[in-house]
Formats: structure tokens, C-alpha cells, sequence
DNA sequence: TTAATTTACGCAATCGGTTGCGCAATTCAT
DNA sequence: ATGAATTGCGCAACCGATTGCGTAAATTAA
């Protein structure tokens, strides 16, 4: 039982080289199909697995793929984790995922053992608090395709996948606008990252437009941790002028806003209105429901799987789209409507 | 640039043999310090990088951990992931991930391809409809590692990592019973799953301890969709006896099932009172709040790495812990107290 | 000083496929 | 039937690191 059996032991079977073998199991076109076919049933009789490690080696190449998410445990990224794996599962990747737990000293590291591994590819979103990207070059100096995700960043030849972050901040602060906001507060995450960096333009652009002023107080950067909500909400009770809007970077942020808001006493949405920003499974449930950004995860999984396997098997045509961004969409609910 | 540097190459320049440098990169003991310092320090200048490809074809491992999990997008399987991955990431293990998507047909086309990857262990959490487990006996066979993990099975040999279902069944129900609850409705996933059907024992055990009668009726073994909710709550409203609990065995469904009775005139939890399983994020954020039991995914993971890597480092005192049980706690909210 | 150990390192086989090149056998054109 | 083109396959050199075994050099013992 168990005993490797390898392209030799095929060979000495069948009375040729290993060289035939090798090829045969390859389809490849110098080989006479009647020779194809003998191996080919010899190999699934005696249960012949290839030997991934031997062929990496002269192959150079390991079929795998890497990613480097910041957290694997949020439902936004484990659902675009889903569609990269899907895709790479097709056409026969694996996945090899790692986290940084938004360290950019762990993302270097991972960076690195992932290239030592032999990845074929990386995909990478960025840390919260990443701001070198040296790590990176590694790749690009060997033409190992490299391609962002969600928490971009624009290195030469690097394609991207995202939304139009400035446009879905400017399309929830409108939202709110046009509900009767006057006073809106923006939470943000970090503002190193064109996510969060993107949505704060969008803010703005939006109050511009309609001559509101923008307001230092009124931009919170933070690390969007729940631990804050109370810190916050209280910052809010105590705010000189009437805060009657809030938009929040993050869905489950904005819901624990609105459970504390309630508590303190608030009504949302007829004091406060609330807009989110993912499409969470949570701003469903919560009541009042709440607003929020359709952020497609899984067709951005989708697509950076499709994006990536067609950089390596050399497909030029979506070379040329560096930069690919994914279409949003404003959900209303309960929380900004009264 | 980029030109790959090898052993070879590091050993002209030295003056010695590969053997040497090879040896010095690992530390051998029978290799002087000297000889050790002037490899390290060249193999810095030059920039080397190992091989693995190599490495793994003569070593026959890869340092690579398997895990086929039935859904990445699940928030408690990403949450376990996530402890698994740090785990790995610590003792130098990379992690390759899949999914099954709930079909045994792709489990087994995962469990394949990763054992041809050449993984040094698997992990697994089983998907719905699996019925059999042939596809494992390759690992077994050879000795590589195999771990459940959440809906795990009982193969000769291989250890589980799982909290006991049945007492986490009996705790939730009783919990129902002790709050008034006279006709409790149960909703399990697929019986072929111990999580499902541990929870449904522990459901029965609760009724008989208690003397109530195990209806047929009030048990439904459901897939746990979404879509699902509307039927199930016209079902509890068509029942002949009025159900006042309802056990359910996944959060997520629980709670979409208390919108959709709210939304039908029932009062949570003066009419019927819920209880779901898992605390996952959105028990804490709907209101009422979700009583649930918690499970704790992330210590699941860490347990499921420490347990797998000792396996692979030959600590044999974990491999006498072939069942590991993780405690629950039950976590009472208002969806079950007036 | 010489023999017995110990230390430090090199030789060469091995892991199992892959692939450029060359040659023989077969097929085709004339 | 004969040279030319095509087809089918084998030889052998990789890919780069690991490791058992053997031996020269250095150290210790006597």
C-alpha cells in the first residue's frame, strides 16, 4: 500500500521512455494517441498521481496563488475570498491565504514567504496601516503578476479592482442630503487607505456641492473598532450644533451606532439619520434597517480571479483594463427615511 | 536583476560544496560556526532565496497545511479560519484553502488536488450532503494528518475539534422551557451533519427531561437558506398547536425568522420566543436581541492548528486528545425573556 | 610522537518530472 | 521506387536542494 509509483516505474511497464510518459500524460501532440491511451490506462490502473513537488521544480511554476487579505474573518472579505477561490478552483489554483491582521510588518512577512513558496500570483488588500510598499517589488522585478483589491494602491503594472470609493461617498452623503440632512458626520477608517480616503472626497465633494460647509469636527478618523461606538455616540450627544446625519465607512459600525444612538435616546431615523457603507448581512436585520453602499464582494472576488488567471496564462486583452472598477449601488432603508 | 542564485552558485563563490552551504543555510550541527557565518553573510549579499520547489521535491514536504471548508463566506467559518491561519503562520506553515461549497462531489475534487499538492496535513469541515468518506483514505493511508474540524465524522485515527452538540441542544431548549416555553419548534440543517443532529438530541433530551412530547411535526431539517424564512413562519402560523420557542440552529436564519414574525404580528418574545446557535455578530444587533449559544469559532481555529501542527512536529501528548470538546455558554437575550 | 577520536567538509546519488535536440520509422510526393 | 517531409519517440541534461557515507584535517589521548 502507498507506494509511489512515478513516470519510471510507468515507463519500465510499458517498455518506453519516461520521456513518452512524461508527454503522454501531458497530451502532448508528438505523441501518437495509441501511446496516450496505453498510458493512460496503465497509469489509472496502478493509480500513477503525479508528483506536484518534481514537477514544480523543472517546471518552475507551483499552480498556486497567494493572497494577503488584512482579516479573514469579516464577511465582506471572506465572501470575496469565496469568489477568487471559486475562479482559481476552475482552473485548477490553489489558494494559499494568509492575513496580516492590518500589520504591515506581518504583510511583509507574508509577502515574502509567499514568494519564497512560489506563488504564481499574489493578490493583495491592503493593511490599515501599510504606507511602503517595498514588499512588492520582489514581485514585480520577476514579473510575477501582482494585482490589488478593494485596498488599493498604484504601483506601476499593477492592476486594481475596486469601486469608485469618492462616488459611493458622494452618493451616500447626498442620500442624506436630499433627506433632510444638514449636519452630517463622517466616520472613516484610515485614511492611508484609498477605501476610506475615497469615501471622505466623496463626503465633501458632496457638501460643496451644496455649499454645506466642511467641518474638521465633523471627519472622524478611526479605526472603526466597536470598542468606540459609545466614545463616539457620546462625542455626538455633546456637539454643539445638532448632529442630524451620520456616515459611517462600515456597516457594523453604523449598526452599533444606531443600537447606542437608541439607547441614548436618539430616534433614527427622525433625529438622526444613518448610512453604512458594505451591504453587510447585519444592516438588513437591524431595525431600523439600515441604508447602506452595495459593495459586491463576491463579484470583485469574481473578477480578481478571472483577472489574475488571465494574466498568467499570458490572455493580453485584460492586461490592458489596469484598473477595474466594480459598479456600487445605494440601498435606501428605515435608517435615513422617515 | 532577478537572476535566481542557488546553492551552487553561493558555493563557487565560498570556495566549498553545496553539501556545506546547504547545510549551513539549516544549521547543521556538523558544520563549524565559521564556515556558517561566511555562507550566511554571502547568502545575504547575494540575496538568496531557497528554493522550495527544490527543497520540497527532496525533502518530499511542503510546509503547506490543506483545509476544505464548505463555504469561505460564512462569518463563523471565516472567524475559525482565521485562528487556523494564525496558528499556521507561526510555526512557518502556509495555508491552502477551498471549498466544498456544500457538494461532496467538489469535496472529494478538493481533497484530491490538495493531496496531490502535496499538503503535509488536512483539515476539514465536512460539507452538507457528505455520505462517505472514501475520499480520505488516501490521507489516512499514508499517514498524513487528517483533522474535523465544526461537522466533523469519526474516521479511525482522526481526531475532532468540536463543542458537544447535544449538550449546547439541551442547554438552548431547556433555556426555552425554563422561560414558559410549552411547544418549541426546532430547526435543524441536514441530519447526516453530528452539529445538526447532536443539537436535535439535545433538543429530544431536553423534552423528555421535562416530560413534554417529541413532536414530529415540530422538528424541520431544513438547509438553513434564507429564502426559506417566509415558508417556515407561514408554517408556525399555520400550526395547529401555537408554538411559543423556536430553537434554530444557525443565527443568521434565527434572526431573519424574528423579522419575518415581527413583520406577521407575532411579539418576540411575549408570543414566541427564539433561540439560535452560534452568537454569531447579528444576534447582538437585532432587536430583540438573539439569545444564542456561543460558539467560539476563532478558539476552534487555534486549537484545530495547535492540534495538527503537533501532529506534524511529532508531539505525541496531543494525539492521545483525539476528541476535543469545546465548551459553549449560553448567552441569554431578550428574544427569550420578558 | 603516534595512535585514536573527533570535527568539518566533499562526493555523488536522489527526489520525479520536463524538454531541446536528434534520429529512426513511417508517410507522402513525384 | 526514391528522395523529401512528417511523425513518434528516446537520450540526457536539466530544475535546486538534501543527505548517507567516506575521508582528510584537527584535536585529544597515551
Amino acid at each position: 500500500m502507498a507506494k509511489k509509483i512515478t513516470i519510471y516505474d510507468l515507463a519500465q511497464k510499458l517498455n518506453i521512455s519516461p520521456a513518452t510518459v512524461s508527454r503522454s500524460l501531458n497530451d502532448h501532440p508528438a505523441i501518437s494517441q495509441k501511446t496516450k491511451d496505453k498510458v493512460l490506462s496503465v497509469a489509472k490502473e496502478t493509480g500513477y498521481r503525479t508528483n506536484k513537488f518534481a514537477a514544480n521544480l523543472s517546471k518552475q511554476k507551483s499552480n498556486t496563488i497567494g493572497v494577503i487579505v488584512p482579516k479573514l474573518n469579516s464577511i465582506f472579505m471572506s465572501t470575496v475570498l469565496s469568489g477568487i477561490e471559486k475562479i482559481a478552483n476552475n482552473f485548477g489554483y490553489n489558494l494559499v491565504i494568509s492575513q496580516s491582521l492590518e500589520s504591515q510588518e506581518k504583510e511583509k512577512l507574508n509577502a515574502k514567504t509567499l514568494f519564497d513558496s512560489g506563488v504564481d500570483a499574489l493578490l493583495v488588500s491592503l493593511a490599515y496601516e501599510t504606507d511602503d510598499y517595498d514588499h512588492f517589488t520582489t514581485y514585480t522585478d520577476r514579473k510575477i503578476p501582482l494585482l490589488f483589491f478593494d485596498r488599493v494602491c498604484d504601483l506601476p503594472n499593477c492592476p486594481t479592482i475596486s469601486i469608485d470609493n469618492e462616488a459611493a461617498g458622494y452618493d451616500a452623503t447626498q442620500h442624506l442630503i436630499k433627506n433632510g440632512c444638514q449636519n452630517i458626520v463622517h466616520i472613516s477608517g484610515s485614511l492611508k487607505r484609498n477605501v476610506y480616503a475615497g469615501r471622505l472626497e466623496g463626503y465633501k465633494k458632496a457638501l460643496y456641492k451644496n455649499k454645506f460647509p466642511v467641518k474638521p469636527e465633523n471627519i472622524i478618523e478611526s479605526d472603526l473598532n466597536i470598542g468606540q461606538v459609545k466614545e463616539f455616540v457620546a462625542r455626538i450627544k455633546a456637539s454643539e450644533q445638532k448632529v442630524d446625519g451620520i456616515f459611517v465607512s462600515n456597516d457594523t459600525f453604523a449598526a452599533n451606532c444606531i443600537k447606542e444612538l437608541i439607547k441614548e435616546g436618539f430616534r433614527i431615523p427622525e433625529d438622526i439619520k444613518v448610512i453604512g457603507f458594505n451591504n453587510d448581512p447585519v444592516s438588513e436585520v437591524i431595525s431600523p434597517s439600515l441604508s447602506t453602499i452595495e459593495y459586491p464582494g463576491y463579484k470583485m472576488g469574481i473578477l480578481a480571479g478571472q483577472s489574475i488567471i488571465s494574466h498568467l496564462s499570458g490572455s493580453i486583452n485584460i492586461q490592458s483594463a489596469d484598473q477595474i472598477l466594480i459598479k456600487h449601488k445605494l440601498i435606501a432603508r428605515e435608517s435615513t427615511q422617515i
